[in-house]
DNA sequence: TCCCCGGCGTGACAAATGTCAGGACTACCA
DNA sequence: TGGTAGTCCTGACATTTGTCACGCCGGGGA
């Protein structure tokens, strides 16, 4: 019986997967938590096989939660926002499977069956878009200066941060926008979040 | 028995639901579909009772879906964006139900089988908030240059656009900001669209 | 050695953006 | 009738933002 700790934090969705899971007869569903934090502390009790975290939660994320869940539970991210950056930085976390909410319900099962078998499952769409696609086009300032975008900051904000010139700034943050191909630096950081280089 | 067609863009999600509703003996899913188009062609093709969509969809979401589904058939609408504007629009196109993403999933059921005998379901919460909370404070104005900015247009385009002096436009987005208290014309348009405004 | 290339850093410039004060018009109330 | 409030509309102003041309420096080739 492989037992299973489920984070989501829309209980609809949670549920209904709860509901597929319990459909296979050597899986459980042990417990559940609506937040990334009640997660963690969920595996500490239930000591669970496979704990599937939702990666857009509240409070803690799925990959900062696996972070914290030690190896004796194996970690399969959830995800509707699969990006290669997104998936090297779960990886980076220890994550023991990676699947996009794009994956066929069906195969939820036998994923979680793999994982629990010892292997890694990376869903292999993603994994190509990160082999074949060029790296990250930013320099390391170019990064910095979106960093602090972000966070919301006007260009002045970031200068005095960064202890650069505004008008330095400005020409990061341009030559940023022109390798993304945006008109705006708020897109820029955006667009780079997603890819994950930031 | 209940017959259903079933609509989310998401697989996993929409075959976990569908899990979840075959677990009802009285419910059957008769159909599935990965955007609105497809949903209401299969609405067409099987005749159920109950459309289930979720809002978030390409091509067509879910309540331009249900608009074009005749009143042979009961829409209930699935959303992780619960807002009273949005439900407006929602109730508008003759939505049945609304059911955001919150809802405990065993409930979801016993919501179906009560549109299924006439009635209508809105989550309580967002149906307090709609009533409560003051209507929208933007003027007829301001939500036409906020749907333009939408768009993506510059202050220039909205202007031609509208015909209006280009200090006019940027008045009205000023005054919209002020209301809404943020600080780009973006994120004013990005709140009131959030809000149903628009 | 010289030269070129790429990244780093700066300031000047132009365009876009947001704010302000105020005029014109209508609706409503005293 | 006058006054008041609200919306529509405009131009002037300051700030922010994005683009450009330029100089500096270190690492390879020719």
């Amino acid at each position: 019986m492989i037992r299973v700790v489920l984070a989501d934090d829309e209980d609809l969705i949670r549920g209904a997967l709860a509901a597929l899971l319990e459909l296979e007869p050597d899986i459980s569903v042990v417990a559940q938590a609506s937040d990334g934090a009640a997660a963690v502390v969920a595996v500490g009790v239930h000591q669970p096989d496979i704990a599937v975290l939702d990666l857009e939660m509240p409070k803690v994320d799925g990959i900062a939660a696996a972070a914290e869940i030690g190896a004796g539970t194996a970690v399969v991210i959830v995800t509707r926002h699969a990006r290669p950056g997104v998936l090297r930085r779960a990886l980076a976390a220890g994550v023991r499977g990676f699947v996009p909410k794009t994956t066929p319900a069906a195969r939820l099962a036998a994923i979680l069956r793999d994982v629990h078998a010892g292997a890694r499952y990376v869903d292999s769409e993603i994994a190509a878009s990160a082999l074949t696609e060029d790296a990250c086009p930013l320099t390391a300032r170019e990064l910095e200066v979106l960093r602090h975008t972000r966070a919301g900051g006007s260009v002045l904000d970031i200068a005095t941060a960064v202890h650069l010139a505004h008008g330095t700034v400005r020409n990061y943050l341009s030559s940023a926008m022109t390798k993304l191909d945006v008109t705006s630096r708020h897109d820029a950081a955006r667009l780079a979040w997603e890819e994950g280089w930031i």
